[in-house]
DNA sequence: TGAACATTTTTACATCTGTTCATATGTTAT
DNA sequence: ATAACATATGAACAGATGTAAAAATGTTCA
């Protein structure tokens, strides 16, 4: 949620755009801002702790919500949500069986990121 | 800011881990509470749309925050400290020319995550 | 030096987010 | 059907976060 403004409020006030030809040009090739609005939201859920460690726990193996508990010292309600929150953002699936429900990473896209990442904080 | 309890608070009350053994793997196996944090803290950054507009913007070309308010539509105030956060985080350097700092990504790292996440939201 | 400009910093505030607690849903086995 | 268990959901609260507004810092040039 960012900006809402009467579309050139920015010229009046004390927004000078030093570079008029390269920020026309720049606006030009920004993709849409739908996209830059659903990247932001991907990482956002990459961005808590707490769902990094269960992103890391399930890079292991596939697990339940009592397993995660356990792992990250956490109620089965707190891993409960963050797993809702990750399962919409598509990063895991899961399979029952019986009344259990294991969940594991979505696809290696997931492993990518949290490795690119990585290699980022790693430097 | 995750987890502070007397160690095992977790097995008393109605954590109950399903699986001991797996547990205890993947526990083994996990990186260091402090690498998790950091790379979230990382992902964090990228986690606003404001942040993912700039890093988009400053894909094309070395900017300044005047170009940059432009572009967004934005105060130079708000822009400024998205920029120091993005600063902070080793995603964007700068070079000052006169009384103009340009701004642009730190390294290839930067746009790598980026595509990376662009490709997963596309799909 | 002092005026003009580019950027930064501080404070304040409204919104968003994660966890807890209580409750609900769904599954298995008796 | 009922008890026991695994997971999910809803409401509420505390802490984090982004932006606006105002003031400060730093740089250039006359």
């Amino acid at each position: 949620m960012t900006n809402a403004q009467p579309d050139n409020a920015a010229r009046e006030t004390d927004y000078l755009a030093v570079h008029e030809d390269v920020v026309k040009r720049v606006l030009d090739r920004q993709p849409a801002d739908e996209y830059l609005y659903d990247l932001a939201e991907l990482f956002k859920v990459f961005g808590d702790s707490t769902r990094i460690r269960i992103l890391y726990a399930l890079f292991e193996s596939e697990l339940c919500v009592g397993d995660l508990a356990g792992i990250l010292a956490l109620s089965p309600s707190a891993v409960s949500h963050q797993l809702k929150i990750l399962k919409d953002a598509k990063l895991v699936r899961f399979r029952r069986e019986g009344k259990i429900i294991f969940y594991s990473l979505d696809d290696d896209h997931v492993r990518t990121i949290l490795s690119m990442g990585m290699e980022h904080v790693e430097e």
